[in-house]
DNA sequence: TATGAATGAGCATTCATTCAT
DNA sequence: AATGAATGAATGCTCATTCAT
């Protein structure tokens, strides 16, 4: 019997420590997420934080798809349910009425800040929207409500009924509660979603 | 032996070297507006920047307000033309056609990134939303459109709208032509502003 | 359940490593010679490299020591022939006429970089030096070309003139092609070796 | 009258860092001259030493020529001396007699264990040996001794001689105080200038 | 024996900031 | 007003080393 190293799960580490840095970018900006302020955030030190990342550039650009994947993980738990039920849905996942969902969106934000002049991470965020208008505009063709070139331009209609919202919620919290950012987005892609 | 200290226009100085933070900020990220990389982008030394600005929170929350200025001093420049004629201007303002507005949009998400955990910064952001929605607000009014609350209410869709499908833009650039974003914002916020 | 420990050769994985060392000395230069480097050019892993050589200074040094022994080895080989070609062929030997050469030298260029300061280190280089001029002496002795206190000193005049040949080869490679080196060195000791 | 910004001369400045570099590495190996380490030789930060050096490599590069450079100076400063005088001053000059050649030799070497690998400092030090080369080959020629394509030889062979006591002396220092290597030197040069 | 995870000190380098001129 | 020299803390990153498996 050969004995082994330590088993470690990288894939799992490197989760833990990517939402350690989005937890550091939505609390105090990105300009806290440093190397070693991500790596103290989630218990390590800076060494171990590179044997995950090769660096600062990698991390952050999977910590923007790992957070983008959490989120599509939420919708696609709940993909056995009407179409226009989940289309409803995935526009409200959008919205930052809990810490997960605010998260998500500063992280956004900061990857968008950090992306510009960057080629890499900017098709990394132009090919992740794509991704959300396929998958919106596939829930509105499924849900009857237009198809074809007709369920792209709805698509963006509702997305950006849910992302202005967002980030109205995202500059002034106190003035958007949850139930505030539902009502409205209900109002105003209600119009949107009738056949 | 007396000597004329040299005049010079601090506000003048203080719009151009914000000018050069904002086109950094807009051209290759939050991490390159560095003082001594804006001092160079506007053609000066870091010593020159320091006479103008006590610090770097001081340029970036001066170069976030005076971008504000600027789309103002925009709208308010057609404050004569007729209140639903305006409304319509407000909101294609707020969307990233020229240069001038996607830096705008630019210092706007570079300002959010940095500022979550700033109280001064995010009331900085928090006010310029809040001013932005009594000034749509104020317009739906004047048009006849919504009062009171119902306005507010309106406003908030209106501006979601815009911001939505400006987001949509920045994050995408090649998939969203000047015409575009008109067109979609036309078609989504008309029968938003119909009587 | 008796588990048989995996027979290795001590003594073949020490100088396995060594070579790799020395190849990345001679090839990258002593700033590319890490542990990582090392093991990675020998295909093993850092924690490997641990068990044959406490830390990097014993790695350093056994390179060292290793290069040393190999010419000696290459020497010693043709210990049967008369002196005075046994004379010849060893300072012929100090020539980087061929990759094996080379390499010694640039370890022994970067030994002596680092040996400053280290008196082991240093010791270990003073030795080395002094066996050679030992070595050279006793065939200075035994070709009949002179004795005693004259022999060192023909040694030293002997070393001198192979080393520094070699040196000028190290530094300008394309001026000193392996003929060029050997046509030198004959035609410059020529007159220090006959009787 | 305009006041002025402080006045540094600052190649004076940049020949004192060099010097501290080279102390650093004669006195301590190459794993000492680090930017912190030279910045406290000179008695500056790490800050002023970017000032003057754009990183680590230009520091090097720099303190290897400057090295040189001193040397030059010293040669040049006996021009007017008959060439065969010259001559063994130029060749004496290359032995690590004082405290200032030895630090030559040590920059020298250090820099060639750092030049492997790095086509810039490989041709740097070239150069640097081409150009002693010619300038001991045109001694030669003005001492009568050869001219043409001997010359050149015979400055092979009367370098090869003064570098080979060199880094003798270099490896064993207290083998080879400055009277061994002076008359070594003489009296393995002797036949070589000998019309 | 061998792995590779983890450490943490140390490195080169960047940067906001200060200050004499 | 403007310069740019100088500071020194902080950053991203590398690396020798340790150690559980």
């Amino acid at each position: 019997m050969t004995s082994m190293p330590k088993v470690v799960d990288i894939d799992e580490r490197r989760h833990e420590l990517a939402a350690a840095a989005a937890q550091l970018i939505a609390r105090d900006g990105v300009g806290a997420a440093t190397m070693r302020g991500v790596a103290a955030e989630a218990g390590w030190t800076t060494g171990a934080l590179t044997h995950y990342f090769a660096d600062k550039r990698e991390l952050l650009l999977f910590t923007f798809c790992d957070s983008l994947a959490r989120r599509h993980a939420a919708r696609d738990a709940r993909e056995t349910i009407a179409p226009l039920d989940a289309l409803v849905r995935s526009l409200e996942g959008a919205l930052p009425v809990d810490e997960e969902r605010r998260r998500h969106w500063m992280v956004t934000i900061a990857f968008c800040a950090q992306a510009a002049g960057d080629d890499e991470l900017s098709t990394a965020q132009r090919d992740a929207y794509r991704a959300f208008r396929a998958h919106i505009a596939g829930l509105v063709d499924a849900a009857g409500i237009a198809n074809g070139a007709a369920a792209e331009a709805r698509a963006e209609q509702l997305i950006a009924v849910a992302d202005g919202i967002a980030l109205q919620a995202l500059f002034a919290p106190g003035d958007w509660p949850q139930r505030r950012q539902l009502t409205r987005l209900r109002q105003t892609i209600n119009p949107l979603i009738a056949h």
